[in-house]
DNA sequence: ATGCTATAATAATCAAAGAAAGTCAAAGTC
DNA sequence: GACTTTGACTTTCTTTGATTATTATAGCAT
């Protein structure tokens, strides 16, 4: 297949072993990735940035150093710039929620689970100064995934 | 199993022991764990600080010199802290913490949602205002009880 | 038996080397 | 002008090994 560019063959590659996983996530090395497809990199965490991030409905976890990975996760639907709401600022808005219910549906969470965390989701929603309570509902969803690896 | 790094094998290996010890606590010799992984026996100890810390919910004792040991604590299933041992301090605003243990002493919680939220407690401490905070995370613990009604 | 010492058996520390991934801005393309 | 591509530099995580600190115990002297 022929591509336009080189972002849209690693989006396309990358997506389709989304597509071939029945876990919903991939893992990949980011060098391997580069020399696949013959360029630097940091090409690849520009296509993860521009292609893969939460406004699409992905969800990115990535580990450095030794055996270092990065984790794709395919969440739910891509929520879509719902128009008429106001696009700019947070477009983490109230898709977490979605997302916690995709990760129930796959088994990932128990609906309990699901419950008490969409419960500190609120809180941290609530109570976290605007500024940094996108990175920190990130961050506590990727412990959670986290979490799952040993749990 | 397969396993990405030698961290990620030893750590599981010490998780297996801890989850099949019905005592909730682990004893083992670090030169005998780096002959079974066949490394240097800095690098348990590199595991063991860097993946059995109290943040983790771990604690651990250990004793150099002749049948010395390293004895691993899992918080939550264990009974309490070794005794005389220093919780060093961080272990997550104590109240909190103990209240989310006892809940799940108590069979209310599953070690799994006790791990969650611990988590999510931790994101409050690091993240609301202080003025804020401790109201928060009652809330939240209050939240967590109105739940248990039906879930 | 009691106390002291030397020794061997451990674990901790620390720093260096290695292995990824991230950042950022300049240069290139459309 | 916006989007891509590149690469030098940075940060984070892992692995290794040399050195240091601690403890139990065996042996010895009293």
């Amino acid at each position: 297949m022929e591509f336009r560019s080189l972002v849209a063959a690693i989006e396309a590659y990358l997506k389709q072993l989304l597509r071939e996983s029945p876990e919903g996530w991939i893992e990949v090395r980011r060098k391997e990735i580069a020399e696949r497809f013959d360029c630097v990199p940091s090409q690849v965490t520009y296509v993860i940035n521009t292609r893969f991030n939460p406004k699409h409905g992905y969800l990115v976890e990535s580990r450095r150093g030794g055996s270092g990975y990065i984790r794709i996760w395919k969440l739910g639907v891509a929520p879509g710039p719902a128009p008429g709401k106001d696009v700019s600022g947070d477009c983490l808005g109230g898709d977490f929620q979605r997302w916690l219910y995709t990760l129930a549906q796959r088994g990932i969470l128990t609906e309990r689970e699901f419950f008490l965390l969409n419960t500190a989701f609120r809180m941290l929603e609530e109570n976290v100064p605007n500024e940094r309570r996108d990175a920190c509902k990130l961050q506590l969803l990727r412990e959670i995934l986290a979490a799952g690896d040993f749990l």
